[in-house]
RNA sequence: GGUACCGUGGCCGAGAGGCUAGGCAAGGCUCUGCAAAAGCUUCCACAGCAGUUCGAAUCUGCUCGGUACCUCCA
C-alpha cells in the first residue's frame, strides 16, 4: 500500500528513493536561526517544513535523531570575513552581554516554534558550546593541507579544494565565473584566493566575544560551526541536511567543502532545501523590512495586514504550498487558509460522532493511498490535503446519512485523521476558550433557545443566537441539535 | 553584468505529454421557520508567439514579465 518515501536531492538534482544509512535510524541535521534578533514568518516557514519530514520520518517508524543548531557567535555582518559578529553588534547597540542578547533571542525563538507546534529537534547544539570541535576541525584541515593560516586567520584554500573536488556541484555554478565575479578584496586583505573563507578569525580588539586558539584570540568562522556541529552528532556520513535554498550557494557549498577537507568522506546523502515565503512576490527578510514577526502577525498589527490570525491558521496556509515552492503572502491568502482549516477540522470533531453500518459506500483504502503517496511523493502537503478534503467530503456526507461506513473501515477513516493531521501535519485543535465550564453554560443557553424553537417563539430563539454572535460564538441547527463554534 | 528559477482560473496553490488537484471567493439548487452548516452543482485556467507530436499547461526555441543568488539572510 505505502510505496517508497522519495525525496528531491539538491546535489543530484534529483528525487531519489529514500534509503537511510543505518535504518532504522536516520541521521537530520538543519540549519538553525542566528539569534540575534526576533524569528520572522520566513524562518518559520522552513522549521515548519523540516517539522514535517522529522514528523513523517518519525510515523514512518524510524528512529530520528534531528540536529538544529543555534548560531551564537560566528556569524559575520557579511562575508568579507571581516566586520563584526552579529550577535557582538547587537550586544554593544543594546549595552547587553553577548549572552543575554543569544539567551533572549533563543527564548523568543523557542516559544515561536512552540505556538506553531514544531517538535523540538533532539539536539540544539550551541556554536559557542562547540568551540574547541571547530578549533579541532580547523586544525585537521590544515594538516590536510587545505586551510592555511595568515596573520591570526586560518582561511579555507578553495583552489586547492577545487583541484580535487567538485566544490560547486551544490551550487551548480561555474567555478572560472565566480573566480571572476567575486567582489574585489579591498587589499588589506589576508587572503590568497578570492574564493577562500574563513574557519577561524583573529578578533580585534573591540572584539567582544574572543576564544584561545592556537592561532590566537579569535573566534569561528560560520560555517565552520555546522560542519564541526553535525559530524560530531550524525558522524561523518549522515542521512539528510537541510536549510533555506538561500543557503545553498555559500553556505552548504562551503560546508560540504570542509567535511571532504577534513574527512575525505561525502558528508550528506540527501540535501534538503525549502523556498522562501514572500511578500507581494518579494522574498520576505529583514533587510528587505518586509518581515514579519509572529506576534504582529496574531495581533494583526502589521501594516499589511488587515486582521490577526492564529498560528494554526498560518500552519495550514504553509501546508497548502510545496515546500520546494515560493508561497506569496496576503490576506486574501490567508483568510482562505482559515476558512480551509476550519473546514477540515470541524470534519475531524465530527469523526467520533459518526455511526457504523453494515457496509461502505465510500472508499477508504483509496483515500488511504492517496494520502500516503502524496507525502511519499517528497513531502507534498498541499496534494496531502486535498486528499484529506476528499475524506472531509465523505465525513460530511455519512454523518449527513447519505453515505454509508463500514465499522472496520470507520476505524481505518479515524485513525487516518488522527495520524495525517495531527502526527503528520501538526495541526490541532484551536480552542479559545471551550473548557469544560463554557461548553456547560454553552448547553443551558443552547436548551433554553431549543425550548424556545419548540414553542415557535423564534423572535426569542434568533435574539439567542444573534446575541451569542455578536460576542463570537456561532449557533448551528442541525438534525441531531444545535452546535456552537468559538471564534476571535 | 553573470548564473539559476518561475509565469496556472477572481485569489492562494498542486500537477508535469492524453484521464485536466484542493482550498477560498462567486452563482444556482436541496435541506431549513429563518439563518448558518452540510450536500449537489456551475465557473473548464495554464504569459505570448512559433515548433516537435496523432495529441502540450506539461517537451524545444524565441519574446515579454517577475524573482532569487552572485553581498548578511531560512
Amino acid at each position: 500500500m505505502k510505496g517508497p518515501l522519495k525525496i528531491y536531492d539538491t546535489l543530484s538534482r534529483e528525487t531519489k528513493v529514500f534509503e537511510p544509512i543505518h535504518a532504522p535510524f536516520v541521521g537530520m541535521y538543519v540549519c538553525g536561526p542566528t539569534v540575534y534578533s526576533n524569528a520572522h514568518l520566513g524562518n518559520v516557514r522552513t522549521f515548519t517544513s523540516f517539522d514535517i519530514v522529522f514528523r513523517y520520518l518519525t510515523h514512518l517508524g524510524y528512529k530520528v535523531r534531528y540536529v538544529r543548531n543555534i548560531t551564537d557567535a560566528g556569524h559575520l555582518e557579511n562575508d568579507a570575513d571581516e566586520g563584526e559578529d552579529k550577535i557582538g553588534k547587537k550586544a554593544k547597540l543594546e549595552k547587553l552581554e553577548p549572552m543575554e542578547i543569544v539567551q533572549r533571542y533563543t527564548v523568543d525563538f523557542r516559544e515561536v516554534m512552540r505556538m506553531f507546534n514544531n517538535w523540538p529537534p533532539s539536539i540544539e547544539p550551541t556554536a559557542t558550546g562547540h568551540i574547541i570541535e571547530q578549533i579541532e576541525m580547523t586544525k585537521k584541515i590544515i594538516e590536510n593541507g587545505y586551510a592555511y593560516e595568515s596573520n591570526g586567520t586560518v582561511y579555507f584554500d578553495v583552489e586547492k579544494f577545487s583541484k580535487e573536488y567538485p566544490y560547486t556541484e551544490l551550487s551548480g555554478r561555474n567555478l572560472d565565473e565566480l573566480l571572476n565575479n567575486t567582489r574585489d578584496l579591498g587589499g588589506q586583505d589576508d587572503k590568497k584566493g578570492r574564493l577562500d573563507f574563513a574557519l577561524w578569525i583573529k578578533a580585534k580588539p573591540e572584539h567582544i566575544m574572543h576564544w584561545p586558539s592556537p592561532w590566537g584570540e579569535g573566534f569561528p568562522g560560520w560555517h565552520i560551526e555546522c560542519s564541526a556541529m553535525s559530524s560530531k552528532y550524525l558522524g561523518n556520513s549522515f542521512d539528510i541536511h537541510g536549510g533555506g535554498m538561500d543557503l545553498v550557494p555559500t553556505h552548504h557549498t562551503n560546508e560540504i567543502a570542509q567535511n571532504l577537507a577534513c574527512n575525505h568522506e561525502v558528508p550528506v546523502k540527501y540535501w534538503i532545501h525549502t523556498n522562501m515565503l514572500t511578500v507581494n512576490g518579494q522574498k520576505m527578510s529583514k533587510s528587505l523590512g518586509n518581515s514579519f514577526l509572529p506576534h504582529e502577525l496574531f495581533a494583526g498589527t502589521h501594516p499589511l495586514l488587515e486582521r490577526g490570525y492564529s498560528p494554526m491558521t498560518v500552519r495550514f496556509f504553509m501546508l497548502q504550498a510545496h515546500y520546494r515552492s515560493t508561497l506569496d503572502f496576503s490576506n486574501e491568502a490567508l483568510q482562505a487558509a482559515e476558512k480551509g482549516f476550519q473546514r477540515l477540522m470541524n470534519a475531524v470533531k465530527l469523526l467520533p460522532n459518526l455511526k457504523a453500518s453494515a457496509n461502505s459506500d465510500v472508499n477508504i483504502d483509496e483515500l488511504i493511498d492517496n494520502v500516503y503517496n502524496a507525502l511519499n511523493d517528497d513531502f507534498n502537503t498541499p496534494i496531502t490535503l486535498a486528499a484529506l478534503f476528499d475524506g472531509v467530503r465523505m465525513i460530511n456526507s455519512i454523518n449527513d446519512g447519505k453515505s454509508k461506513i463500514s465499522e472496520a473501515d470507520l476505524v481505518k477513516l479515524r485513525k487516518l485523521f488522527n495520524d495525517i493531521v495531527f502526527d503528520v501535519l501538526g495541526l490541532m485543535e484551536e480552542s479559545t476558550a471551550d473548557n469544560s465550564k463554557v461548553d456547560g453554560l454553552m448547553k443551558m443557553i443552547l436548551e433554553q433557545r431549543a425550548s424556545a424553537k419548540a414553542r415557535r417563539d423564534f423572535a426569542a430563539s434568533d435574539g439567542i443566537r444573534d446575541q451569542l454572535k455578536e460576542i463570537g460564538i456561532e449557533v448551528k441547527d442541525g438534525k441531531e441539535g444545535s452546535s456552537y463554534t468559538i471564534s476571535n
